[in-house]
DNA sequence: CTTTACATACCGACCGGTTGGTATGTATGA
DNA sequence: TCATACATACCAACCGGTCGGTATGTAAAG
């Protein structure tokens, strides 16, 4: 009989690997990859440092481990706001604030520093290689099943969302860097003025080939 | 006697800040925000943590100075190519390719870590505020002295640059990720198309109204 | 032209504190 | 009894920054 009577003691392996991933995050976030110590990620989590060495072979594959889930995340948002478009449940406009704001948001924060650290930390890098493609790959294909862009090619839409990215990113960067509050509103007036101007909503029943499934 | 006998200290205070400051850049670049430790940067730029100490009161001054220094190197190749392009010295799809290079190359990796970096280490941040802000209007100058926008009022030519410069640094973040080369050949071909099919090179002789000084 | 005095440039040992990682011990549940 | 989950104590390496002392340049005094 497996009687889940309330714990004193917690011994949940998942539970304490799962504070910890947030804790990193939430620590990468609030104090850079600098800051990024096992201390301060031990203390947020409320758990001890043997805990984290005990599931954890090193730091680095913490912060692997946590960075594939803010990617996870990451893309999941992006595929909602998208589906809620296609649903007719915002519109464009709301759509376009919807997306900048998740780009600009601490997530995007946090992929930034991982981008930089992984320049000069040599054992992170292949550890975050494959989640990267996969969140890159997600984020395409998030574009092609909320988007139709009628007459172009297969380079052409690359290009299209290339563009599309960048200045979300751009817009991301510039604005967790302490731009000024005008610096959203031209992006919802620029954005879709240059970008969604030859783009068509597809209709929610349409059937998306998927790029990669998971 | 004075001779002048090989000396083991050089003794050449200018030298030596200069020494430091490139030195500090080079250590950015390559080893991140999180790898920029005074040891190294003493060791790259051949001087003693005393020699350091005594030229800059801290750490934090040291990094400030010396990406102060980046961002006016960085405005000024800038200038130099929409110089160019009004001279007539190189063509629109030439000056496209080279400021996007430029804002894909090192010195904006040195940027990205700064601006990360001051999220976190509060006492470098009020240090390096003006010289960002002195940095954003150059850029916004080295635009409007390069292009003329007919028909664009002073909001709508604010947005276009806003436009422009978010492409150019989202575009110069995922390079620097490790995008592979067809972005390059992306942004080339959607830079004009989206940016500049409305905009006018201005003539070489046209005087223009300076924003800012120096 | 010397001698003396003093400011500046520089060195490298050293300090307290923090880092990622480990070795060891203990409570828990099957 | 025995593997697992977790805590604690500890380590060597490294961190930014200080300090006493030395080398060097300059300017006034003799």
């Amino acid at each position: 009989m497996k009687q889940k009577k309330p714990n004193q003691r917690v011994r949940d392996g998942e539970r304490t690997v799962a504070l910890l991933k947030r804790a990193t995050m939430e620590q990468l976030i609030s104090n850079g990859f600098a800051g990024l110590s096992v201390g301060p990620i031990c203390e947020r989590a409320g758990v001890s440092r043997g805990a984290l060495f005990h599931h954890f072979q090193s730091k680095d594959h913490l912060v692997a481990a946590s960075f594939e889930e803010l990617l996870k995340d990451f893309a999941k948002q992006m595929h909602e706001i998208g589906r809620n478009l296609r649903r007719g449940a915002i519109s464009i406009d709301e759509f376009v604030v919807r997306i900048s704001d998740t780009m600009a948001s601490d997530l995007f924060v946090g992929c930034m520093e991982i981008s930089l650290g992984i320049r000069s930390e040599f054992g992170l890098s292949p550890l975050v290689e494959k989640a990267i493609t996969d969140w890159r790959l997600s984020l395409f294909d998030f574009w092609n099943s909320t988007f139709d862009l009628p007459g172009f090619d297969a380079e052409d839409r690359a290009t299209h969302w290339a563009m599309a990215s960048n200045l979300l990113r751009g817009h991301a960067f510039s604005s967790s860097f302490g731009a000024g509050p005008q610096a959203k509103e031209r992006l919802y007036r620029g954005f879709p003025k240059l970008i969604l101007n030859c783009a068509v909503v597809r209709p929610e029943q349409e059937n998306i080939v998927q790029l990669n499934n998971k």
